[in-house]
DNA sequence: GTGGTCTAGACCACT
DNA sequence: GTGGTCTAGACCACC
């Protein structure tokens, strides 16, 4: 299976830690398997179209952490699961941008349903984005 | 009433951003109300063993966006609350943390639903069903 | 097109002012379109000899009014122009101009007339017919 | 004759300055004839309701400057004139306010007949305040 | 290379 | 005493 990368520049995380985020995300929740290969770092940073070196910084912390293993001249592949996030660690995960959102929502003045709307849109927008997924 | 800041350096947003969410979120949920004092900036800088620099970092960002009024010789005073962006840059502002909530639930397999609930639990926590605007 | 700065130390209006206002103003009026590139940093000290410090306290202003988007790697460039500001809050920022203006040319025996014209003549001077919003 | 002081705490500009623009105006005009009696500053601090350092400091400039004579224990009077402002050295000292005025107006994204309509507002403001003067 | 943060210390203006 | 500005120099993260 391969993997459907999303990066935003103009966005205020990096790109490295973006992509490091999703592959971890994605093993974690099972739907990247061990043994699966990743892109080679050209090819990703062609396809994304950032610098190499943004790549590479961002597998080498996948590396470090143990996440994928990379072998000179035979690419990344995902390494064998660690842990996997389930219940109660899932939401666990999950606090801290649930807390962000509010706080910087009631700073801005926003009602709650203002904001479960404003998620419920983006929803749609991730999720009808993840549905047509043609490339790679 | 003296407002009780709380930083943690080694945190990775900055000191000044600290200081300035904590003052934004208090008058925005009327715990500091127009005319409070706030602590000068020589006073604070060493209560919270920072550089002088670093409070009146805070506190012009704070007096640019007219959360509070400054001026030498007096100190800094909460202003009265008013409605300074538009509907629009509200939303802009608080995007970046939308998308972040949503990536990172849809990649932990949450469902809409379920994150706007969390939300929506967060927002009785933070504010005891007080609101102050409507208008979007 | 690169951008001429024009800074006068020695001025009641800080240096860092200065820089802030020439750029909104010419963002305001078409001069620097969205996209435009900013000197670095270090470059733009360099050129006008002060402290590097004085241009990013200058660029991190304009970065909050939205004026610019600064990323690092990257540099500075011109944001797309929109309406950050309520009309309240405009006009708001807009009124110790007026105040000013207007004592002064009581104290100096202007009839109300008069100054409208001035007004007029100084507008028609910086910008040459051209519009941009009609909302208050 | 006795002097209208006007002053506005609030203001970017500074209590001391507002005065000693208002003296020096009031003279290079007219309504303010040599010999004329000022205020002693223990009476107009407690008017103004401001700290007497200030209103001492104003003094001390307008004295500096020749607008004023002050003799200890007898007050401040106004000096003999230096200069009168006259046809196009007044509109000479209006244009920076002008200036200023139009430049921020612009940045903010105000038209010309915004700006002229808010002047006029001012303008009424100001007079109808001086046409029903009842302070000393 | 880029911008961002923080420290240290100086000087100024205002009250 | 207050806040505001500027300099000098350090360190960090990102590209």
């Amino acid at each position: 299976m391969t993997f459907d990368f999303r990066i935003s520049t103009g966005s205020n995380t990096p790109i490295f830690r973006q992509i490091v985020e999703q592959v971890r995300l994605a093993a974690a929740m099972g739907r990247l398997a061990a043994g699966d290969a990743l892109p080679s770092v050209r090819a990703l940073a062609e396809r994304l179209v950032v610098n190499p070196n943004t790549i590479a910084k961002a597998y080498a912390e996948l590396s470090r952490e143990g996440v994928i293993e990379t072998r000179p001249g035979k690419g990344a592949v995902v390494a064998v699961l660690r842990d996997v996030y389930t219940g109660a660690e899932r939401q666990r995960r999950l606090a801290p941008a649930v807390e962000t959102l509010v706080r910087e929502a009631v700073s801005l003045g926003f009602s709650c349903q203002q904001v479960q709307q404003l998620v419920g849109k983006q929803f749609k927008k991730v999720i009808g984005g993840q549905e047509r997924r043609e490339d790679l």
